[in-house]
DNA sequence: GTCGGGGTGATACACTGTAACAAACCCGTG
DNA sequence: CACGGGTTTGTTACAGTGTATCACCCCGAC
């Protein structure tokens, strides 16, 4: 499980993203543009969930403009991809910190003091969840897990500030 | 544990949803007024989740117009009451099915097929999740779960049509 | 070359949600 | 009854999120 021992961590893993990224879209034969490049650095350079529009404004520079548009699409492509997730519960998005086992979901830990996301298996909630929807008699095809609360540095530095 | 035998169900939770606000915000000293109650029945009307413009549509007649905002926060208020849940991937709403056991979670089923939502309890997984969030050091103070797929009455159309 | 498809730019728009202020209402007190 | 304070609602305006549409560009295939 992908753990932030400090804020540092995020710059490294952000390199290893990019060079993963170009390996997929190689591997499977699909583009990886300056733009798809320039949108999955943003939201990797922070460990933070970032808004659409936050990463449009990030890479718009005087003279070249960045639509929110085309960073839409460009997360589009990195989600389908496997990249990139979305967070529903923040209209934002983060970069996929690690390669999931197939067939295994992602909980999602977002810091509601520091505002960054997590992530960790779902492999100790899969059986009960199963055996929830089997009665239920409902059948899933996509599920989102997201937990608000502090994250480990949060919560110590409350404890002793 | 609530299970649609039939949409009709529907209509008879409606009723029931609206006595049992009308015993909470009498319990609670607040009020329940008649904007609070139409919003209300007209989330209750639909199995499906209701986005906030739909139900200010909804409750517009031709002089009388119900603004979004007003829907928001009448909203605002039966979620603070839990009479009215939300559901983060859909930007909509549903009432609240059931009184649910202090401490315990919901986990919603979001049928893509038919769009009806219901709830099921999360005490098949509170322990696999509790292990999870302790192994990453991070202390929830709430938690989203969200299932897509197919209920059960959609699955069986599909089968035998 | 030109034809076609994927990617991008640009504009406009739809949908979701909130801020701010004024008016109406309720209710207890003097 | 009149007053005063809190709550609810109406109204307008606006911020934030996401999509539709069309034009343009690039590049590889025929």
């Amino acid at each position: 499980m992908h753990r932030h021992d400090g804020h540092d961590a995020c710059r490294t893993d952000a390199r290893d993203m990019l060079a993963r990224a170009e390996a997929v879209c190689r591997a499977r034969g699909l583009q990886f543009t300056p733009l798809r490049r320039e949108v999955l650095e943003a939201v990797a350079e922070s460990g933070k969930a970032q808004g659409a529009y936050d990463i449009a404004e990030r890479l718009s520079v005087p003279g070249k403009r960045v639509a929110p548009v085309s960073v839409y699409r460009a997360l589009d492509f990195l989600m389908e991809q496997g990249l990139v997730h979305r967070i529903a519960s923040r209209n934002a998005f983060i970069p996929c910190a690690h390669d999931h086992a197939p067939g295994e979901g992602v909980i999602f830990l977002i810091c509601r003091t520091c505002g960054t996301v997590d992530e960790a298996s779902t492999e100790e909630v899969e059986g009960g969840l199963e055996r929830t929807l089997e009665r239920a008699g409902f059948t899933p095809s996509h599920s989102i897990l997201e937990v608000e609360g502090d994250c480990g540095l949060c919560r110590d530095q409350k404890r002793a500030p």
